[in-house]
RNA sequence: GGGCCCGUAGCUCAACGGUAGAGCGGGGGACUCUUAAUCCCUAGGUUCAGAGUUCGAAUCUCUGCGGGCUCACCA
């Protein structure tokens, strides 16, 4: 705005604001309770001395000029020089108070409708004062308004003691540019946006929700009910909401939760699994997009993510949820060890092969051979793609715990376990399981 | 003290006058290389409370309670 002034457009304004000066008075205590001294004049001159326009004071304004002072008290934040004349206030050599300067804007540029947030829109604020300014210093209705909502950042300040506050420029790093313009296109505008990033799915879900509209844009059935506008939310989340919306929609985009399990198995190339997930190689742009998002993905783990998103190895000890294994698991687990020292693969095909393998002779379900594997090492009952996580784990750690799940018992009353009846046809295991068991004991 | 927004299933929200829904989570099931994937089933919430308007209210009005944001000047 301030290269608007040198240009003399705003010129007319500020000639009908100093005509006009007791009404914006008036104005000033009538709408907002705002006293101003008597004499004084809607317009900061700006001091041709020093430069400064929040320190002087201008009086008199006879039709060509001003009185102005720059007073070295006037505001407590700077200290005017003490020059002192008269002025012509036109042609960028004075500025209109903040409210009068908007309103003027509204004429010159003929705004139709203009949103505001809410603390200006407040009764007797900003809004308020520059609506009546509009009206009866130029003589013209003010645009259209909306007051729009704010977004908290779950009721955080904006820099926590522990340093992960939500300052803007964190939540940027974190959020790329679509999704943030989705979070903000997504509820009404008259509505708070709630974001609570900190140990919350807020961020994967936003994800979600981005790829829902964008399969929803590209003609794919989604899950779930969509907004009336969901085709415009997508487009306008998109940074050029003029690109072609089909073809944006139609890009490969990996699910946000899956890249942050990938990311977080050693060894792996992200890049490759996702290719081969989608089944064709990425294009250029799919490839910005995957870039995009690990980055998101390694800030969120970072940052914000909940324990349950972090996946870790159970280096100390075997995780305590073993105790809910069953009897099939821990003998496909003796299995399994064995056939892994007697040939252990070398990469994470190999592995998932051998999976499945054994779990095919030892007649187990496949899930329930994944779980206990996720069990044993991480102490959960599910995870990453157990082969590739297995293959980044050294040799003999993979087996001596794979041992120590198979032999793990709860033995509530002396019972040793060996009943047996987890043999059935899987021949491998049997009796040596049992021995590893009373071993491990 | 004034203004605005919100209070609906565990969580995030949708329905904005006409039989309370979705996603995620949770629970159950299926799946021999998909394994926080995919698919199927399931949850039963006095829609903050009370009053009013209406044939009919989560939806409109009023009051109360609770939560959040905002309000000198300057820009």
């Amino acid at each position: 705005m301030s290269e608007i002034y040198p240009t003399g457009q705003m010129d007319p304004f500020i000639r009908t604001a100093l005509d006009r000066a007791e009404i914006v008075r008036d104005l000033y205590r009538r709408v907002s309770k705002v006293e101003r001294p008597e004499g004084w004049l809607p317009i900061s001159i700006v001091c041709p001395a020093c430069g400064r326009v929040g320190t002087t004071l201008a009086r008199d304004w006879d039709g060509a000029t001003v009185a102005f002072e720059c007073l070295p008290n006037y505001v407590t934040w700077a200290a005017g020089c003490g020059t002192a004349g008269r002025i012509t206030p036109f042609g960028g050599a004075a500025k209109l108070p903040w409210n009068l300067e908007w309103a003027a804007q509204w004429s010159l540029l003929g705004v139709t409708i203009e949103p505001c947030g809410k603390d200006l829109a407040t009764a007797g604020g900003s809004r308020d004062r520059s609506d009546a300014l509009a009206r009866e210093v130029f003589d013209r209705e003010p645009p259209r308004n909306l007051a729009y909502e704010f977004l908290n950042i779950g009721g955080r300040k904006m820099s926590t003691s522990k340093g992960r506050g939500a300052a803007a420029h964190e939540i940027v790093e974190v959020v790329p540019p679509e999704q943030l313009r989705l979070l903000f296109l997504r509820p009404r505008p008259n509505q708070a946006i709630e974001f609570d990033p900190d140990g919350t799915d807020a961020i994967p879900r936003i994800f979600d929700e981005f790829d829902r509209l964008a399969g929803a844009a590209a003609g794919a059935e989604v899950k779930g009910e969509l907004p009336a506008d969901a085709d415009r939310i997508f487009r306008y989340a998109l940074l050029d909401s003029a690109a072609d919306v089909a073809a944006e929609a139609g890009r490969y985009r990996p699910a946000f939760s899956h890249l942050a399990l990938l990311a977080q198995i050693p060894g792996t190339d992200v890049a490759a699994r996702v290719a081969a997930e989608k089944g064709s190689a990425l294009t250029d742009e799919e490839r910005a997009i995957l870039g995009l998002r690990l980055a998101a993905v390694r800030g969120w783990l970072d940052a914000y993510a909940p324990e349950r998103a972090r996946i870790e190895i159970q280096r100390d000890g075997l995780p305590a949820e073993a105790a809910a294994l069953g009897e099939d698991q821990r003998a496909w687990l003796g299995a399994f060890a064995r056939a892994a020292e007697a040939g252990p693969p070398s990469s994470g095909d190999g592995w998932q092969a051998l999976i499945f393998e054994v779990a095919s002779a030892a007649a187990l379900p496949a899930g329930r051979a994944f779980g206990a594997l996720y069990v044993a090492f991480l102490g959960r009952t599910n995870g990453p793609r157990a082969g590739w996580l297995l293959a980044s784990l050294e040799q003999t750690f993979v087996v001596e715990r794979l041992r120590a799940a198979a032999g793990w018992r709860h033995h509530p009353d002396g019972e040793p376990g060996g009943t047996g009846n987890s043999g059935g046809p899987g021949k491998p295991g049997g009796p040596d399981t049992h021995d590893t068991a009373e071993a491990a004991r």
